[in-house]
DNA sequence: TAGTTATATGCCTGTCAAGGAATGTAGGAC
DNA sequence: GTCCTACATTCCTTGACAGGCATATAACTA
């Protein structure tokens, strides 16, 4: 593995990711679980895994012969750092605003991949 | 172009669009100028700027022969609120999660691309 | 209209990240 | 030790995406 480092965006990008720092947020979980809960393989989650271990968002702990995952928030706050002064830029028309949202939040789920 | 949609997540994987976007927060813009500022290829700046005008995540103007850009947030609400519930998940310790943050904020500088 | 400025877009190439299949590795029970 | 469960990793393929170069398109002026 050379240098490269992946960014807090970068490893966000992927939506199968948002959904695992979703499900291990709420609580702990191992790999088999979240494989169960996104419907995805076991292989393919542990990459994905691997990716949010290396970018510091989760953190693994073995119990038996199973890998627990938990939520490492802190690399996050560089993303609500980068959003801070977007915050500001949409201050006014929330109401408009949070209706964009709710036809946002479709997106990720409509799309196929 | 088919149906795909571009994700804010994925659309802000890319560091030099979050880039146009700061400068295109603090004023309106021409592709040339933008072009310069990155020291990046205008065509390059084009596509970009195609990316984030789909997203919804700038707006365009014709001034004679220049289009100036300039930023829309909205799309940015969704990120928010994906952030949301992981901001309560960081509530402690905020002194060394700032340091960590300070840390982070060089990698997209230092990354060769 | 021709010429100029500014930008969008098409074509091409190289890189990379995702998943599938297979297999290696780790931890435990008997 | 063998066998089982759980997961990490490797190898390979494929599609997406970024930039470079060239050119098409848009807007304006004389």
């Amino acid at each position: 593995m050379l240098d490269r480092v992946t960014s807090v965006f970068e490893v966000l990008a992927e939506p199968r990711r948002r959904r695992i720092l979703d499900l291990v947020r709420a609580e702990e979980r191992s790999v088999g679980e979240l494989a169960a809960e996104l419907e995805a393989s076991q292989p393919s989650v542990s990459k994905h895994l691997r990716v949010l271990r290396e970018a510091g968002l989760v953190e693994v702990r073995v119990a038996e012969q199973r890998r627990l995952y938990r939520l490492r928030p802190e690399p996050l706050l560089e993303l609500d750092a980068w959003l801070a002064p977007y915050r500001a830029a949409w201050g006014a028309g929330l109401d408009r605003l949070e209706r964009h949202l709710a036809s946002m939040d479709d997106l990720d789920h409509r799309r196929p991949r």
